[in-house]
DNA sequence: CGACCTACGTA
DNA sequence: CGTACGTAGGTCGT
């Protein structure tokens, strides 16, 4: 068996909790734990395979642990999210989604272990002579945590080459013409899906001390206890409560609260958000006093020396875990703030000494992604221009503030505001990339499922699956599908994940790319945002990595989009703190 | 203790 | 100008 594009062996490993086992041409082998990364490493030398893992966290974390390269992968657990949607993706699912079982009746693991108590050892003892399958066709749950045998982890070995053979078949299927398209999506997810593994081992580098003093700046300094913590927030809080006398006991967390010391100031509002009070920052000064109080807050509670002692490591390096892709439109997630670091803190992010920072975004990736996903030729066009706007202004007869809102409108849905005649003239100049806006708006509304442009489908309608009660700890929060909401919230959601899930294979397939081309370089990636990616470089190779990670841009994207008439345009920097960058 | 709400950070 | 995500603190019910 191999990899007929791109002509590698397929090799299937699988390791459990005592031993790897893997399989496939020329390689038939028991590996010891502890050997792993040299057998790994030999085995990729000898037969420049695509390695076929059930999941590349269950498979690879060791394996890059140790600082191996893992170049060419076949992840069925992110093979199974793009072929069926969802998120859940263990084993069991992979198989029944590979043999056409229901997804509701995959086996799920035994409850909760009791405080105390191990329940692997449990479950291992007493699962000791199951079979792999159910009676029903299923893989037994936890089949991977029970394989402590070599026999067992060869079975799921084989068992992985075989799902893989039947998930490209019903790639093929799928795609018809464009399986390569589809097949390509299958190799950067599984890419990315390495990628977030390394960008777990690697970490984020943080200047510590400015890190501090920006938190100082806005929590106060670092209480020695209990007593001291509440002396520091009740000091914090006096910059609000000063404002109202006679109330200073009241609690500003309580949005209750607030509310009514609003309307005691004369400012009635049906909620305390932010964007709610900005118009009042004026009336009163508690108003203004409560919102820079907010940010700090913010600070304080979420990015404060807690989350700094906790997730930044003795190296320096802020850690989370990382997943490819979001329940939703596949986006990539990140905890512990890797995502949604405020602004004032990014000074804290700082290159290594003797290293720098290149940081690309990618300009205007939704409106360019269109152009792609709805093949409309005279909004490729557009998309010649570095800023698309421009030209699309220019057909409207429109200015480009009225341009870009019109743009935004249509992809994203307004509600309110007024792009209403640029939107109908732009219904006229690009009736086929708005043609495909309006039937994902409609397939959304009748919760028809929709795809990607890389074939990653997005569901309606069917049952929330069971995430949480152990089965994956991990799982994003909230149901991957959208069965609730009105119409035209299922139709928003639709046309908003077309474009947005697409951009986010586009992204990958780029990070994919620059990933590969800036490692002879000694370069990492060490934040994936989005649309943005920053690379950590020796100080001497940043020209060369600047050139890699554009040139990789214009190689995935012209690779995913399997046209060259669309360009994709990256604003790259090279800078020592992530602040220096304007985004 | 968990579920839910409010609020807000990022794209 | 919509969508998505992660985190924390509050309340309320068990």
């Amino acid at each position: 068996m191999t990899d007929k594009a791109s002509g590698a062996p397929l090799v299937a490993l699988v390791v459990g909790p005592q031993g790897a086992y893997a399989v496939g041409p020329g390689i038939d082998e028991a590996w010891a734990l502890a050997e792993v990364g040299r057998r790994f490493v030999d085995a990729s030398a000898r037969l420049g395979p695509r390695w076929v893992v059930w999941s590349s966290a269950a498979a690879l974390r060791g394996v890059v642990g140790a600082g191996i390269d893992v170049a060419r992968t076949w992840d069925l657990a992110e093979t199974h999210r793009i072929i069926h949607g969802g998120w859940a993706a263990t084993p069991g699912h992979v198989v029944a989604g590979c043999r056409g079982l229901d997804e509701a009746d995959v086996p799920r693991p035994r409850a909760q272990r009791l405080h105390g108590f191990d329940g692997d050892l449990f479950d291992v003892a007493e699962g000791g002579d199951e079979t792999l399958l159910t009676a029903g066709g299923h893989l037994r749950a936890d089949a991977l945590l029970r394989a402590t045998d070599a026999p067992r982890l060869r079975e799921l070995a084989v068992l992985a080459l075989e799902c893989q053979t039947s998930q490209l078949e019903a790639l093929g299927r799928l795609g018809g013409e464009h399986v390569a398209r589809l097949e390509r999506t299958v190799w950067s997810e599984s890419a990315a899906a390495v990628l977030c593994l390394e960008l777990e081992r690697d970490g984020l580098p943080v200047d510590r001390l400015a890190a501090e003093d920006l938190i100082a700046a806005s929590a106060g300094p670092r209480a020695r206890d209990e007593g001291d913590a509440a002396r520091i927030r009740v000091e914090r809080d006096r910059a609000v409560l000063r404002h109202a006398p006679g109330r200073e006991r009241l609690d500003l967390r309580n949005p209750a609260q607030v509310r009514e010391l609003l309307a005691s100031v004369g400012v009635d509002v049906p909620n305390t958000r932010a964007w709610v009070l900005e118009p009042y920052r004026l009336t009163h000064p508690l108003v203004d006093a409560l919102l820079r109080w907010r940010k700090d807050e913010r600070i304080a509670t979420t990015y404060g020396y807690r989350w700094l002692d906790e997730h930044v490591g003795v190296d320096d390096r802020l850690r989370g875990a990382w997943t490819a892709c979001d329940g939703a439109a596949g986006r990539m997630t990140a905890q512990n703030g890797l995502h949604n670091l405020p602004a004032p803190l990014r000074p804290a992010i700082c290159a290594a000494p003797g290293h720098v920072f290149v940081r690309a975004d990618l300009g205007q990736i939704e409106p360019r992604v269109l152009a792609v996903v709805s093949a409309d030729r005279a909004f490729a066009e557009a998309t010649r221009s570095d800023d698309l706007y421009a030209p699309v202004a220019a057909k409207l007869g429109a200015d480009r503030p009225t341009a870009k809102i019109a743009v935004l409108a249509a992809m994203y849905g307004q509600r309110s505001g007024a792009a209403g005649e640029a939107l109908k003239d732009l219904e006229r100049a690009y009736p086929v990339a708005m043609g495909l806006l309006d039937r994902a708006y409609d397939d959304g509304v009748a919760r028809r499922a929709v795809r990607t442009w890389g074939g990653r489908l997005i569901r309606f309608g069917a049952a929330p699956p069971q995430l949480g009660e152990g089965a994956e700890p991990d799982a994003p929060a909230g149901s991957p599908e959208r069965s609730a909401g009105t119409d035209g919230s299922r139709g928003r959601y639709a046309r908003n994940a077309i474009i947005q899930g697409s951009a986010a294979e586009l992204f990958k397939a780029w990070a994919a790319t620059v990933r590969h081309a800036v490692r002879p370089l000694g370069g990492q990636i060490v934040l994936c945002l989005h649309d943005e990616l920053l690379v950590h470089v020796p100080e001497q190779q940043a020209h060369a990595a600047v050139a890699a990670v554009e040139g990789s841009l214009t190689s995935a994207a012209r690779t995913w989009a399997g046209t060259d008439q669309v360009r994709f345009v990256a604003d790259t920097s090279v800078v020592r703190r992530w602040s220096e960058a304007k985004p």
